[in-house]
DNA sequence: TCTATTTAGTTGCACATGCAACAATAACCT
DNA sequence: AGGTTATTGTTGCATGTGCAACTAAATAGA
């Protein structure tokens, strides 16, 4: 039996989009878990960008990565459960949780950069730059295009 | 604040892929909503399989989609509750269930199809088929990348 | 034949996601 | 000042995902 191939949908990028994002995600735990480390996709990102750009308020954290705000309340549970960030209500507005860093959130980002690496070093075996601009220009076109036509859904109502 | 630009990953494809998913993940659990229908992306893709290749084990269900056979089974108990397909025991083999695509779940692909048309449509506009093409022959090129370093960390064991 | 292995499917656990509804706080505005 | 509105974050509910461990059934092998 041939695997993946829905009836119709072959040359459709959809599925293949679906289907390597799933893959990839898999990859990485797979690769974090080799390296005793229990990190999704997810929450390296998050690290990442707590690293670069400070603590942030869970507003903002969840507009970077362009998430539902209760998803990212989840996400933080988690990451604040293994000790990688910490919510610290702010004093000037307590409805305001900012989110740090912790020592041991860094020390995790730092160990898993090599990693990473060396996951989309594999990944991108054998694929040009020019396809790889290809691609990263599809991915914003379709974005835009659902947004257009997601607010022309809405100003119908 | 800008939006969506991870530290470092601006070039990389792997954000872009991901978001571009969920993205497509939402916008067609929308169209649905609008034509008052409540359904995923992944229930869409099995009905099709089902109405293509007929009543098939579970087992060969998880296969062709590329899925944990531990998903496959929720995902199947959320569309019997809809009534979407059913189970039945295999006489032959008591271990298998073969799904079915019931009356009302080949009612609800047909109402489907147009929206899902309609989404396709939309989310390709303004990109080329050769772009298409180097998209799907990039995806495919990652998930062999992926496979291809799985198989050589198992073999290391 | 009778045990050992393999196969098909389910369940517990953990993770990620979004919508609706909610509480707490801040800002706005008359 | 005081009521209304907006903002920030959480919780309930639903969906999808995979691994480990399990049950039941079939198959292989001694």
């Amino acid at each position: 039996m041939k695997k993946g191939v829905f009836p119709g949908m072959e040359n459709l990028m959809m599925p293949w989009i679906g289907k390597t994002m799933k893959h990839i995600d898999l990859y990485i735990a797979t690769k974090m878990a080799e390296h005793g480390m229990n990190l999704t996709r997810q929450q390296v990102i998050l690290l990442k960008i707590l690293f670069h750009d400070g603590p942030l308020p869970q507003h903002d954290l969840a507009f970077l990565t362009d998430r539902d705000k209760t998803s990212l309340t989840r996400l933080l549970s988690t990451m604040e459960k293994k000790n990688l960030v910490a919510r610290i209500t702010s004093p000037e507005d307590k409805r305001v949780n900012m989110v740090h860093l912790t020592k041991n959130g860094e020390k995790v980002l730092n160990e898993t950069a090599p990693v990473l690496l060396e996951v989309i070093i594999h990944m991108q075996e054998g694929i040009t730059e020019d396809e790889q601009k290809t691609v990263i220009g599809v991915m914003r076109k379709i974005q835009e295009n659902i947004e257009k036509h997601l607010d022309s859904c809405n100003s119908n109502k």
